[in-house]
DNA sequence: CGGCGCATGTAACTTGTTACATGATTCC
DNA sequence: GGAATCATGTAACAAGTTACATGCGCCG
């Protein structure tokens, strides 16, 4: 019976910072958390306006809003501060991770070989890319020292992707590798076959 | 517009090596399958059904159903491993992982320090039992050589979960060291402040 | 004047979890 | 007799995605 509501805990923090739109707690998610966390606009929106009425934030009419259409910052209430307080003593849920690639992998002796490696090399690459990202990211962390008061805490999440990221590079070259070796034994079975 | 359908794919991948009972697939997913997929019974009996009607899968009295009540085996269709090949040879859908503890992480410096270091200490004792069970599994693998047809996928597979547990676990002791460190200053700078 | 970025929001849908109901057999 | 294991299934709910509708201002 342990309640979730992730995404409601994901506002409260990024509140618990700054006063945001919506709008900004999905680039906020987009650009910095893409690794490890995702929300649609499907999930924010109402969940701000459920939370609004609950009394946990605030709505506000946005004073910046000059340009574009009519736009409202939250605001995070004591007793909004108070939940993410509580949330924070709870113990971590399990995460389940679902790795498609896995699941071809252990399936993929009903497909092609090549296939599959194409598969693998698709994954690697995806995930080159962020790692490009994680270290820009710290350099610019590095070089702006002191700018966020929770500096530190960003810097270990960041480690944390790095980490992991490296790991699945890592797996990528060797299953090729491993692939790569079946691929040219089976070419000789079907050469012994055709003589 | 890519069709998820994960369940679905699940269940031809685990028929397409021999005919289970929906009570065996959940068997297998959550003792060789646990730390990347996840079933629940809520989605795989209403989805052997669909697809018994879809003619992917046809359903059979289980012969073996001596004891409690009547069961029923599923055996893959042509139309069903037609399904499976096409699957195999999609592109990988990415991966969304969400990572509560990154999230209590990043928010930690609303908290204390000492529930973020437990809460990793909890997200590695969690990971290491994990990777005690890889090593079982790798081992039995190897001694038992050929037993699968694929063996060579599913060591793969499990080189895998070694790899990204092995992060995990690098990540943890980091992340707490560089904790512990922090929390020492903090205790300096009350010192000095009741001075 | 058209596209892009800002900005909010909903409806329909898919996906997944949880709790519950049912029931037979085996083992203590 | 009661717990554990085998075994199937559903209903209610929670979570999450996608596509769409709306609309302003700016820039070229």
């Amino acid at each position: 019976m342990s309640s979730s509501k992730k995404t409601r805990y994901l506002i409260l923090g990024l509140l618990s910072e700054s006063p945001l739109t919506g709008y900004e707690i999905k680039k906020i998610v987009d650009l910095r958390f893409a690794y490890f966390w995702s929300e649609s606009y499907g999930q924010i929106y109402p969940e701000l306006n459920k939370m609004n009425e609950e009394g946990v934030i605030h709505k506000l009419e946005n004073p910046e809003s000059t340009k574009g259409r009519n736009s409202y910052k939250y605001e995070i209430t004591s007793e909004g501060l108070e939940e993410l307080k509580e949330w924070l003593e709870c113990p971590v849920e399990k995460e389940v991770i679902r790795y498609e690639i896995l699941l071809k992998l252990y399936f993929s002796n009903m497909g092609s070989t090549d296939t599959i490696m194409e598969q693998i090399k698709e994954f690697q690459m995806t995930h080159k890319k962020q790692q490009h990202l994680f270290e820009l990211f710290q350099k610019d962390l590095e070089e702006n020292f002191d700018e966020h008061d929770n500096h530190a805490e960003v810097l270990m999440v960041l480690m944390f992707g790095q980490k992991v990221w490296a790991a699945y590079d890592e797996w990528c070259q060797e299953a090729l590798k491993l692939l790569q070796k079946r691929k040219e034994l089976t070419k000789g079975d079907f050469d012994e076959e055709r003589n």
